[in-house]
DNA sequence: TTGTACGCGTTATCAC
DNA sequence: GTGATAACGCGTACAA
């Protein structure tokens, strides 16, 4: 059932076919009625590669993601894939993974099957050294990237992104505020959106005139990142001598465990440790009680990035780095 | 840069080009070499749309998912998406919905494009009246379906699962064996996984003799589904007057719930109440003592999901069903 | 408003 | 072994 099946059967010719089929051009009404009422009663579908073939575009997007288990990629995810499928718009899904070769890779494969647009999701995709960033800047000279929670300025490369810097700023001087006085700071990533957080920390600290005592500054190795593991980082932190009353993370999961800590060492929160945990995903009300958690409007990020995606493909400018501000989600673990 | 570009620079026909390309057919090895060259020094990457139009496939999957933001299935896209990917096939993502026209809608869509089959993750893609599957039967028709933890007796449907009636037959066994009496059984889900988890949970009350006390069987309304909704639920079922000694449920989330209970009114697991959940996913880690959790063999399925589709689309016959057994991973929440 | 004819970049079937 | 050439199914100038 192709093209000329259809406009053999409507008597007519497959130009007005594909006119039709297209919505646009000027067709007569009669005609038109016509022609949809043969495609309907054959069933038809236009052959998607044939169409992308003279098109140069499937209406396909590209979702990179290091990793689609992690409990925030997936939420953003599924927010991003609902989002481009109301514009009609497929997604190809790449996990792959955080090493640089991987990434691009991944890149590359998604660019040979020609989508439209590529978002790639978390910092993770941007390296320290500009040399590693190679392969964006090549992949952006053939189609539009945006970037979800990344910051790299380049021509076609779209962010969008919450100001980490000011929300971990924003949760440290929060729990100051509450009478907290040794803040320990728990990390997972080196990332630009890692070291944004620290930043965060740190600035808050010496507005106050405060120490940065950077043995409250503990970097969780990256492969043992379940629950038990952080709880036993954590103890053995406390072990080492070193005292806290509140913990600030940069992922709930950390959180997580520090509530896990909280309970083996029978600390209370909030009266005896505060906890702030950051993303307000569904971790966040696992604990008891729930924690603090800093909500960086992941849905709002996401149809963001869409909402650019689609401006960029239909020619329009779009801004080339949004920023929101996050906000802190108030719980039982903190005073 | 397409194939006649390389064929005039390398002084052949673009018959041989497209040999070359293909690694198949005979092609002397000076020849091969020296347009693989011209290829290379070129960057030439053969365009996938027009090869998809000749070939009638550019090996994609289509993977179709209720909700990727759940815990459980975002876990199985990300084992599908790798393992396909190492058989360079590419996966296009539909997260669906549970409603019936968004499943169809989302199969649909994935046919026009011309994936070369399809996974279907959870037993929601399957409905109880078999007048609803006809969606499933009718894209049987034109490629391979591979049902994730769900079964559909069908030409071209190929399911793969855990047995989870045996499940959480054994689940149930299990905290008899311990002692308890009064086991509520929690769901948050009547699909056909679901009616099975039940009925496991009834055969092992029977086979001991036992009475199956329909008030200890509760369903969870679809749309409260976060811990502390959960929580709040079991808070009412208790208050109605209702006394247990455990709680099995048919999602680690529920568990969750049910140890944030627990905490609430100072039951202390497992000695006041054991709890076993399923999935043994990162949230049964979460909870102080962690959950006993029924181990579904996720990584297991998805591999096998993914061999399987390699079989069909390679011509060579596959079983119609696989059905893998489930293991019960003990920890702190059960004696 | 409608139709003709060509281009899109491959693969595949023939001949040679 | 290699080279023409016909599909593949659709979009679209251009012509009518």
């Amino acid at each position: 059932m192709n093209i000329y099946d259809i406009s053999e059967k409507a008597g007519v010719s497959i130009a007005t076919v594909s006119r039709v089929l297209n919505g646009s051009s000027r067709v007569s009404p009669k005609t038109r009625e016509h022609v949809l009422a043969v495609m309907a009663e054959q069933g038809y579908v236009p052959n998607a590669f044939a169409r992308g073939l003279g098109l140069k575009s499937m209406k396909t997007i590209g979702l990179l993601c290091p990793n689609a288990a992690d409990a925030y990629l997936s939420q953003a995810l599924n927010y991003l894939e609902r989002a481009f499928r109301v514009h009609e718009y497929d997604c190809l899904l790449s996990c792959t993974g955080k090493a640089l070769a991987d990434r691009r890779k991944g890149v590359e494969l998604l660019l040979s099957k020609h989508v439209d647009g590529m978002v790639l999701m978390g910092s993770t995709f941007v390296e320290d050294q500009d040399a590693g960033n190679e392969y964006l800047r090549n992949a952006a000279r053939k189609l539009p990237l945006v970037l979800l929670n990344a910051s790299y300025p380049c021509d076609n490369v779209f962010c969008v992104l919450c100001d980490d810097y000011r929300a971990t700023m924003e949760a440290t001087n929060y729990l100051l505020d509450t009478g907290c006085k040794d803040i320990l700071y728990l990390y997972h990533s080196r990332n630009y959106s890692g070291q944004k957080k620290l930043a965060g920390y740190r600035a808050a600290l010496e507005n106050r005139g405060l120490p940065v005592r950077e043995n409250l500054i503990r970097f969780l190795s990256e492969d043992k990142t379940s629950v038990p593991d952080i709880r036993d980082d954590i103890l053995a932190i406390e072990a080492s001598g070193i005292h806290f009353d509140a913990v600030l993370s940069s992922e709930d999961i950390i959180s997580v465990g520090a509530a896990k800590y909280a309970r083996v060492v029978h600390r209370r929160m909030p009266d005896s440790l505060s906890i702030i945990g950051y993303n307000n995903s569904s971790y966040s009300l696992c604990c008891e009680p729930e924690l603090t958690s800093m909500d960086n409007k992941l849905e709002t990020l996401c149809n963001h990035c869409v909402s650019t995606m689609m401006a960029v493909l239909a020619g329009q400018d779009a801004p080339q780095k949004t920023v929101f501000t996050a906000e802190l989600v108030k719980r039982g673990s903190t005073r």
